[in-house]
DNA sequence: CTGGATCCCCTCGGATACTG
DNA sequence: CAGTATCCGAGGGGATCCAG
């Protein structure tokens, strides 16, 4: 029996986890769906982001195919990063994550408590 | 500014992030999507997954509201597991998100190799 | 401006053993 | 059957410093 890491490739839901696990992976998707970004320019309109992480996400999300990295060589650097043709068919998977992020929101308004973080048990 | 973080029930996106980061967490649901499912059945689906870990995934999802738990006070025991109204909505990301995985590993067949793990950059 | 190189830390997934 | 209690290692995220 294949393990979920062998599944890669093969199963689409083992597929998109590994794709999507990172913590920045779905944000950076949705910035890029709308035009290009700069590598600066992404920093700013991720709040909280340090260099060496913003570097490793797109990185990955390169490895992965889904963004695509243009270098233009002049002096200062410009990098620009836009989204790949199978990033672009991930623009319905961001849809329909949006409309469920938004009503799973609005759903939990009224709880009194925020989920607990994992290995949390009390 | 808000950090990430705090972002979780207020952004569609970084609340989805945090809710599907754990490994298991798309496969789990969208088993679930079809009907309920007792432990060990669950563990039996999933092909290399530990107690330990199985019930990590399932009590986090659980304090997420996406899925219920439901124990019959029985010996032996048996408690179910089956998708909360919340988690039902989610079925919609997963069609699309199984339908772009499925194009993903077609686009990515033709390729000569693998998108490397994180932080591998040779 | 863009990011490479290091180093660190903590979390998460997992292995193992035990239990009502 | 369905967990709990520990312990552990890997690795992903981040801070800091340096470079073309």
């Amino acid at each position: 029996m294949l393990t979920q890491e062998e599944l890669f490739g093969k199963c689409p839901y083992a597929t998109s986890q590994k794709i999507l696990s990172g913590k920045w992976a779905l944000i950076i998707l949705f910035h890029l769906r709308d035009h290009k970004y700069r590598f600066n320019e992404l920093q700013k309109a991720l709040p909280d982001i340090t260099q060496t992480t913003l570097t490793k996400q797109l990185r990955t999300l390169e490895a992965y195919g889904m963004i695509t990295r243009t270098v233009y060589p002049q002096i200062p650097p410009k990098v620009e990063y836009e989204l790949s043709a199978l990033g672009n068919d991930f623009s319905a998977v961001l849809d329909s994550l949006e409309a469920w992020g938004n009503k799973y929101i609005e759903h939990q308004q009224h709880l009194s408590h925020l989920p607990m973080p994992q290995n949390d048990f009390r």
